[in-house]
DNA sequence: TCAGATAGGTGACAAATGTAACTTGCCAGT
DNA sequence: ACTGGCAAGTTACATTTGTCACCTATCTGA
């Protein structure tokens, strides 16, 4: 049995969704909430596995809701539910961990699915918003220009080359990165030349830019 | 009728394809090719709508294909068909402006669906696939720690700060900022200070990773 | 064993960056 | 007409950053 709970303000559609997976096989509906605050004092009582959540809503809006779920019960899926594609919304929720986002229109047959697969530890986009996320994607793309490094370079940076980038990429200064490594200064500018020529880049902006745009700064240093 | 392309190296899978989608609705193979180098050859002469790729391919393979074609045709539309998840090719594959990424165990009446939407300039997603997507998303979220904005403090910021932000998170000295905007490095600099002491930073290092992180670089300045 | 590479270090310098105090010109509101 | 506020600018200064030439120790392969 997948406990879900159901936070909506509008009371139509509240209503129509707890009779539209009233006694469907697997899914027992443990709970409703008109807004965010509700649905945090009910998660502590009831403990759901699904939550569904619509994204506009009064009080507290979801995106902060969810960011709060998550925090406390990272383990409880969150399916975003909403009217129409609110650019701002999506983006944000999948940042804080929803598991899903899915449009009203949505059938019963496949809420259920979605409801399966997300508790199942799956994810799911729909078709209109998956548009947005492609969008997203060529954008990123888009920016390689930014900041552009010969493909090649990379493989010739040496390991304490790759984790003074990770600190030039989470914003720390030449002394900062001195205290971690244990070098002296001096080394560290050098090692910084270094690295500015090998990836041809003028200066440790670009390094932290190239850094987080490659995703570097949240990747281990193995080599 | 949907001018279809299939590129994939093994020909079982080739001519199942060709098979399945022979003869449906509003469907038409137009041609089948097994590697990149022979796809763009009979992109140029057959041009095709929506085209079929596997990913993991010899002589040339998927991602590549897909930004040489989306350079000289982004109207043709990309369905990518994967055997397993390859985690290094989904991102790349999006961000070179794949439609869909789909696993070949679909059924033949999701494909049809499928090719149906990408041309009608949808997008999908394979909820297998979607889990990684999500997972990226709060990787991103996740990396806030590093550089920590006052969440209020965003507002706070004009249009000339907004714009200096941007610039900045395309690793743009002080001296290239003065000429797009037209102003002094003087003042240039003067709204530095502003902008680090609004977000409570220390220096351009930590506002060009904070630019990335939250996006800014990529979104237009309105204000 | 000896030449050469490699990791780390120094010191001096030029350039870029950030800060602060002050000026100027303009506009809105009273 | 006066005043406060704001956008933009100037100047001077302290700090940080990046470059370069050169030093030292350690190790390695012929």
């Amino acid at each position: 049995m997948i406990k879900v709970l159901i936070v909506e303000d509008q009371e139509i559609i509240r209503q129509s969704l707890e009779i539209m997976l009233h006694n469907k096989a697997g899914i027992q509906i443990i709970g409703t909430a008109e807004n965010g605050k509700q649905a945090i004092k009910l998660i502590k009582k009831l403990v759901p596995d699904v939550i569904l959540m619509d994204i506009r809503m009064p009080e507290m809006d979801g995106v902060q809701c969810i960011e709060i779920i998550k925090e406390t019960f990272p383990k409880i899926k969150i399916i975003v539910l909403t009217t129409f594609d609110d650019d701002e919304y999506v983006f944000n929720a999948l940042k804080n961990g929803a598991s899903g986002y899915l449009l009203k229109g949505i059938s019963v047959k496949e809420l259920v699915e979605a409801i399966k697969i997300v508790y199942g530890g799956g994810a799911l986009i729909n078709p209109n918003i998956a548009v947005k996320v492609f969008k997203f994607f060529s954008q990123m793309a888009n920016a390689d220009y930014i900041v552009n490094v010969a493909k090649g370079a990379v493989k010739d940076l040496s390991k304490n080359e790759l984790r003074i980038i990770q600190f030039i990429g989470m914003g720390m200064s030449n002394k900062e990165i001195t205290e971690k490594l244990k070098f002296s200064e001096g080394t560290i500018r050098n090692y910084i030349s270094s690295i500015l020529s090998k990836l041809n880049l003028r200066d440790r902006t670009q390094i932290a830019i190239y850094a987080v745009q490659s995703g570097l700064t949240m990747k281990e240093v193995s080599n």
